[in-house]
DNA sequence: CGGAATTTGTAAACAGTGTTTACTTTTTCG
DNA sequence: CGAAAAAGTAAACACTGTTTACAAATTCCG
């Protein structure tokens, strides 16, 4: 039994993720690393010292946000692609291999400063598992083997994706101001990863261009 | 006339590119967020307020050092491909736009901290000048002239021009451990240069493929 | 030249920071 | 229930970016 009125003089376990939650929302638009210490425990009503009970130190949290900006990257990505299903048909594949593009270059944008931070030295270290990492980059090996089960390209090996990859995440690196029309940036994402598949080589089937410039 | 001893009790006029020089170096490798002032300062044998006579505050000097990034870049790209010159035929202009493909990893790769800050928002506000920055951007839209002109590709828009940019830029943005090998760093920024030659479509030249691969 | 004006430096202070230490309160659990 | 563990606190430390008032070096010009 408690008092009537539930104040919380402590905390108690959610602190935690309560630290990552608004880290993540001061990342989205800025930079992190001028995120301070006693900001963040002002506004949770907590001292200063009571964060160092869940991380090491400042830069723990930077890691422990680059790992939750992947997540909800993955999570964006289940949206669009959802894991389990596969495409029917090579019109099917195509529309999702650029839900895929769409979904990154927009969270790219959208979560500049946490995009900035999964990408940065923070999103790096943690194990070497970057390349690796399965969350993320197997969606893209999964729409690209649909995209040659489906017949568009021909091929998918390592390299080819990996190709493809830079070619999105340059794409969402280089995108100028956050204020691009919603319809500007749709086409040009599609015109790109056109593009890009064109570049994978083989008789890229022309079909499947025309099939999917609406 | 002055003492033997030139001791220089007062720094008088260099101050401001000593404090650029040391910031670049020190942005080299890590990230240049957690550069100090005071200790800038120190290491420059002068006073903390001193550094504001020439800079109103620390992110001037980021600000500062990213402008110096570009033009060092520039630097490297008129190593490579003078611009007063014109390549000759096709396998030179290709050569070229290799040859600049390579000079951008490897900037990224030695130069990463001064990279980020380059690419990151610091880079990026001084005048929305980031995307028509003549000094680096120019040098692509030239390479792609030759390639257009010698026949190895049929047009080069600037939308294409874009393409190739951010496939190069998100080669140089991923690539992974910094101790990669110059020869595989090499063939690799060689096989995916000619992928986004081949995404800029019409009939590519395999001629000019099989010109390059040695 | 010589002295005013300007530039470029200094020392000291201020508010704010990351982090550690010693201590207290709350929860968990045998 | 009472000990052990977890999760909080206040106070201190060394350090930071920046401002202020002042001093030295340089430049300018009558």
């Amino acid at each position: 039994m408690k008092t009537d009125i539930d104040r919380k003089p402590h905390h108690h376990g959610r602190l935690r993720d309560e630290v990552i939650a608004l880290a993540m929302e001061e990342a989205r638009a800025g930079a992190i690393e001028l995120l301070s210490m006693r900001d963040v425990s002002r506004r949770l009503g907590v001292s200063p010292a009571a964060i160092y009970r869940h991380f090491p130190d400042r830069d723990a949290i930077f890691r422990a946000v680059a790992r939750a900006g992947f997540d909800l990257l993955a999570e964006r990505f289940e949206v669009v692609v959802p894991f389990g299903s596969t495409a029917p048909d090579a019109a099917a594949a195509l529309d999702r291999f650029q839900a895929l593009a769409q979904a990154y270059v927009r969270f790219a944008r959208d979560h500049y400063g946490l995009w900035r931070l999964m990408f940065g030295p923070y999103g790096r270290d943690p194990n070497a598992t970057h390349l690796t990492r399965p969350s993320t980059y197997d969606w893209l090996g999964k729409s690209l083997a649909e995209l040659q089960n489906s017949g568009v390209i021909v091929r998918a090996t390592a390299e080819d994706q990996y190709f493809v990859w830079t070619a999105i995440h340059g794409l969402s690196d280089l995108q100028s101001s956050p204020a691009t029309k919603e319809t500007a940036l749709e086409s040009m994402v599609r015109s790109h990863t056109l593009k890009t598949l064109k570049a994978l080589g083989g008789p890229f089937n022309d079909v499947a261009v025309s099939i999917s410039s609406r």
